[in-house]
RNA sequence: UGGGGUGUAGCUCAGUGGGAGAGCGUCCGCUUCACACGCGGAAGGUCGUAGGUUCAACCCCUAUCACCCCAACCA
């Protein structure tokens, strides 16, 4: 009794509007009407251009995207972040997936109900968005006919200003290239790195961290771009194989004073060093050898005298060295080589900066000062071996570091930066992952991760950039102290000095300093902002794995150090996307797949779907253009199935049930022919293994569901069966046409995420639809939108789980193919109609047949189906054909008079007895194994000794109906 | 050098301890009144190689080869 109301309530639940919110004081507008669109129609075929960019707007306008800064009781919250792409970049694959697999998950919890906020979002970008002005700037120059100008003939405000106007020109192409895939972001939110909020953050991270003795000033070996003429981190350097040398030098052994060592031979004694940068060796001020090499031994404690500049320096043992490479003895450049830095650390070398910041030798290079790199290691080489100390060139093959941004060779020099301490601050993130707190998936990646982390250097992040973050540091020219405030100071921290004698630092932050605080930063912090209370932490983050270092990490350091909690809980990893032919998409090799031509031509849906469905975890996408234009089939074939539930519609409309087509379905569920019973069942299971896919992120698998039911069981065989019951009509109508909206919506809900705009458009041009409500929406008297994005997103009903259905059909489904295969293999053509009789055994059998002869008559084009005259084949004439169908047992007849040669026949019943017999001998040789008898499961003995018996049968009537052909 | 991944139909990829699937391509037959962006049928694979575990291996284990990626201090 009880259990009666409590079902009605939840039912009301499921149909009105959920949960309603006690809405504290805000006033309720309940009868605000819904927002719709005007009723389009649908004609043709699909044409994505004539209607995505329309329904986007909509969607936008009537803040279908718009998270609500707390959710509404009971709600559960969703957020994901998006990974900021470059303010002025382009939309290229990588974002086309990363943003496709995010969208699909946000749509899939919005429809769920949550509060979800799809976080957007751009990065400034420093040194690729100042390269861009300042290669335009260049460009103006050459183009007024006079040399390029540089950032410097503007000076920092003018060049800032125009760096600014270049963003504002240039932002609006990414966003848009985003709304173009469909993606749901609430734009109300959308962040920049460099807007009033976010560098006000990282201000705030900056001091806090100084104050925490986590970020120091420090002279340094870094890496330097001599194009950005700036600092880069170890990161952003890139080691890649380029063709060199390997000059072997020759360097005098002396005494400390100078005076000539004697080799064994009595002759001077020489030492040969091996070196790719030869011009290095203006700055050496060692050389070291192995401790246990031989060769060397008689000079421990000697000294060595530079070639060309004549000065002396040490020669010294460390166990860096290795005995194979080279010559054995290697030069040490302290200021010019990370290793060589470290050697000069442990052994108190002095530092000597040859390679200056603008790319030219400096004064200590002597008589090299002021050429450039190139120039001098040309020069060098060339008086070596006019002074006979070049031994020998060596081809040789090594690595040299270029800048990600610039592509040129990255120089390592001294010089004073700012620098985070990272250890601290990587100790609890690397806890946070090995204690799960963090998941990363593939979780192969965690290795990775680790690798990194343990071994991680202090952060290098100052740039000499213009464009970014500017330090927040002024240096006092009374007491020369340093002031690190949020706000520009009035008076020096130290000695209280004006304001007029501070004087700020002229660098800017890494890029990468601002985005490792975006999942906070842009929620409000340091503001306890009620959005930061709601999705922070957030839930899923979702990027490339070549970013793992670049960002993922620094998110995690930053967000556990200022927020005490992790940012993210799981972390996604996608592979990387790359052209058919499995290479690295690059505008030097011309094989770039834009996003926006696929878009253009087969439609944002077809892209997403392609994406979606290729991104299994753990592998590379190798897209094809071959498959989005298989997937913008499909497209359309929805298109088409929709059309044609439109076109029984105009043969005469059904009523939508009272209380809707599910609860109608499911009260008569009873009554539903066996194929509408089926389809509903094979709906509400492909529904569950969708939801599985969504929630075990394995959107390929979900996508794959999706399709393979939609196009080979609905559009296959339930539309092709629905025919049968439309043009019976009376009740069969009624209730196909019920199952087919049904069907059809509880479908187009379910792919929604995958493919929000050609489900909407479908959806919008069906007749039962409703507007619906999110719960904030309806907590905070937002009306109702006419669109499926906020519909409920479908729960398998059990309710419709029907074996028996599922079994009947599938035996139907083999009669049919059996009569395919038969006209199939003897190319009777499809205006050729085929009359058939049937042999059924059982009764239960014959009348499997009597009550599904329409449907198998349509869907094999015969003309005639009856009972055969005679039983058994005894008695049929010599030109009949016998095509044996297992399950259910039966046989069917058609006579061959004027359809098919009696050899084409015979040809396709030979090929069937051979697989038969084929099967049969592999089942006999498993059944006349003990072993597999006595240890196999005993259910699989029997159904293979089941299958055994039906092959006979089979057999058996195949070759009575060959003696016959043939006799 | 170390770590990870991949190897399945002509191509691009799914997949499971009980005789391997899809899309595209190929071949055959189709203006079947939703769809030629389609319908029906078919051909095509010793699931990289060699061992092992198991009644049973494409799947688990070991080795090996090939290709790819990542991290690296061989000047």
């Amino acid at each position: 009794m009880a259990t009666k109301p409590a079902r009605a309530a939840k039912k009301n639940v499921r149909k009105a509007a959920p949960q309603k919110a006690p809405a504290r004081s805000a006033p309720r507008r309940p009868s605000a009407p819904a927002l719709a669109l005007p009723p389009r129609e649908l004609t043709g075929s699909f044409e994505p251009a004539k209607f995505e960019a329309s329904l986007y707007e909509f969607w936008e306008k009537s803040g279908c995207f718009d998270a609500a800064d707390e959710s509404a009781p009971g709600q559960k919250s969703f957020c994901i972040m998006i990974p900021p792409p470059n303010v002025t970049g382009h939309l290229h694959m990588g974002h086309a997936l990363t943003n496709a697999i995010q969208d699909t998950l946000i749509r899939w919890r919005r429809m769920s109900g949550d509060n979800t906020l799809y976080q957007p979002g751009t990065d400034h970008a420093g040194i690729a968005t100042q390269l861009m002005v300042e290669r335009a700037l260049a460009d103006e120059g050459r183009k007024a006919g006079g040399r390029p100008i540089t950032r410097h003939d503007l000076g920092r405000e003018k060049f800032l200003e125009r760096t600014w106007k270049w963003k504002e020109d240039h932002a609006h192409i990414i966003t848009g290239q985003l709304r173009r895939l469909g993606c749901s972001f609430d734009w109300k939110r959308e962040r920049f790195t460099l807007d009033d909020g976010l560098s006000r953050a990282v201000r705030e991270v900056f001091v806090r961290l100084y104050k925490d003795g986590l970020i120091y000033r420090g002279e340094r070996i870094i890496n330097w771009d001599t194009v950005s003429q700036s600092a880069v981190s170890d990161l952003e350097v890139v080691p890649t194989e380029r063709k060199g040398f390997l000059w072997h030098i020759k360097y005098a052994v002396v005494e400390s004073d100078g005076t000539p060592v004697a080799g064994a031979d009595g002759k001077e004694a020489f030492l040969t060093i091996a070196t790719t940068r030869p011009e290095t060796l203006l700055g050496d001020t060692a050389v070291a050898v192995h401790p246990e090499d031989d060769r060397y031994s008689a000079f421990h404690g000697k000294h060595a005298k530079l070639p060309l500049l004549g000065r002396v320096i040490p020669i010294l043992t460390d166990t860096y060295v290795e005995r194979e490479f080279g010559t054995g003895a290697l030069k040490i450049t302290p200021a010019h080589d990370f290793n060589d830095y470290e050697i000069g650390k442990r052994h108190n070398l002095p530092l000597v900066s040859v390679m200056g910041k603008d790319g030219k030798i400096t004064a200590a290079g002597g008589p090299y000062a002021a050429m450039d790199f190139k120039t001098a290691r040309e020069r060098i080489i060339a008086d070596l071996k006019e002074s006979g100390r070049l031994e020998k060139t060596e081809e040789h093959t090594h690595k040299v570091g270029l800048c990600d941004r610039t592509g040129q060779p990255a120089e390592p020099l001294v010089s004073k930066q700012w620098f985070v301490k990272i250890e601290p601050l990587a100790k609890p993130a690397i806890a946070a992952v090995e204690s799960g707190k963090i998941e990363f998936s593939p979780k192969s990646w965690e290795k990775t991760y680790f690798e990194w982390m343990y071994n991680i250097r202090d952060w290098c992040i100052s740039r000499q950039l213009w464009w970014g973050h500017r330090v927040p540091a002024w240096y006092c020219s009374t007491c020369q102290e340093i002031t690190v405030a949020v706000e520009a100071p009035a008076a020096c921290g130290s000695c209280g000095a004006d304001a007029d004698r501070l004087k700020q630092d002229e660098d800017v932050l890494d890029t990468w300093f601002s985005s490792g605080l975006w999942p906070f930063s842009t929620l409000g912090w340091p503001e306890k902002t009620p959005a930061l209370n709601t999705f922070y932490p957030t839930s899923i983050l979702e990027t490339g794995f070549d970013i793992i270092f670049f960002w993922v990490a620094r998110m995690i350091m930053m967000g556990l150090h200022f927020t005490g909690d992790v940012p993210f809980r799981k972390v996604y990893l996608h592979a990387m996307v790359r052209d058919e032919k499995g290479e690295k998409m690059s505008k030097t090799k011309g094989n770039v797949i834009d996003p926006l031509d696929v878009m253009a031509e087969h439609g944002a849906d077809a892209l997403r779907f392609t994406l979606l469905a290729m991104a299994g975890q753990g592998r590379d996408i190798k897209l094809s253009l071959d498959r989005v234009a298989g997937y913008r089939g499909f497209c359309n074939k929805l298109w088409n199935a929709t059309k044609f539930f439109h076109l029984q519609v105009a043969q005469g409309a059904v009523a939508e049930p009272q209380g809707g087509a599910e609860s109608w379905l499911l009260k008569n569920k009873v009554e539903l022919l066996p194929v509408n019973r089926w389809v509903l069942s094979r709906l509400q299971q492909v529904n569950g293994a969708v939801t599985k896919g969504l929630e075990e992120f394995r959107l390929n698998e979900a996508a794959q569901a999706i399709y393979d039911f939609s196009w080979h069981e609905l559009c296959d065989w339930y539309i092709e069966f629905s025919k049968v019951s439309f043009k019976e009509g009376g009740e069969a109508r009624k209730q196909t046409l019920i199952t087919l909206h049904y069907v059809l919506e509880r479908l187009l809900r379910m792919m929604h995420p995958f493919m929000p705009f050609v489900t909407e458009e479908l959806w919008l041009s069906l007749p039962w639809k409703k507007p619906a409500n999110s719960p904030t929406r309806e907590r905070d008297g937002a009306p109702a939108v006419m669109s499926l994005m906020l519909q409920k997103y479908p729960q398998p009903e059990p309710r419709f789980a029907n074996s028996e259905a599922e079994k009947t059909v599938a035996a139907l489904q083999g009669i049919i193919e059996a009569l395919r295969n038969f006209r199939g293999e003897n190319r009777i053509p499809t205006s050729k109609e085929i009359a058939a009789c049937y042999v059924a055994p059982r009764t239960a059998t014959d009348a499997f047949v009597q009550l599904f002869r329409s449907d198998i008559m349509a869907m094999a084009r015969l003309s005639a189906l009856e009972k055969a005259p005679v039983n058994g084949n005894g008695g049929a004439p010599r030109t009949i054909a016998v095509i044996p169908v297992t399950n259910p047992a039966l046989e069917l007849h058609v006579d061959l008079k004027g359809l098919v040669d009696v050899e084409e026949e015979t040809k396709r019943l030979r090929k069937e007895i051979e697989r038969v017999q084929g099967d049969l001998s592999f089942i006999r040789g498993k059944l006349t194994n003990e072993s597999f008898v006595a240890k196999a499961p005993k259910e699989l003995v029997a159904k293979e000794k089941g299958r055994e018996n039906e092959l006979v049968g089979k057999l058996r009537e195949l070759e009575s109906a060959l003696t016959r052909l043939s006799g």
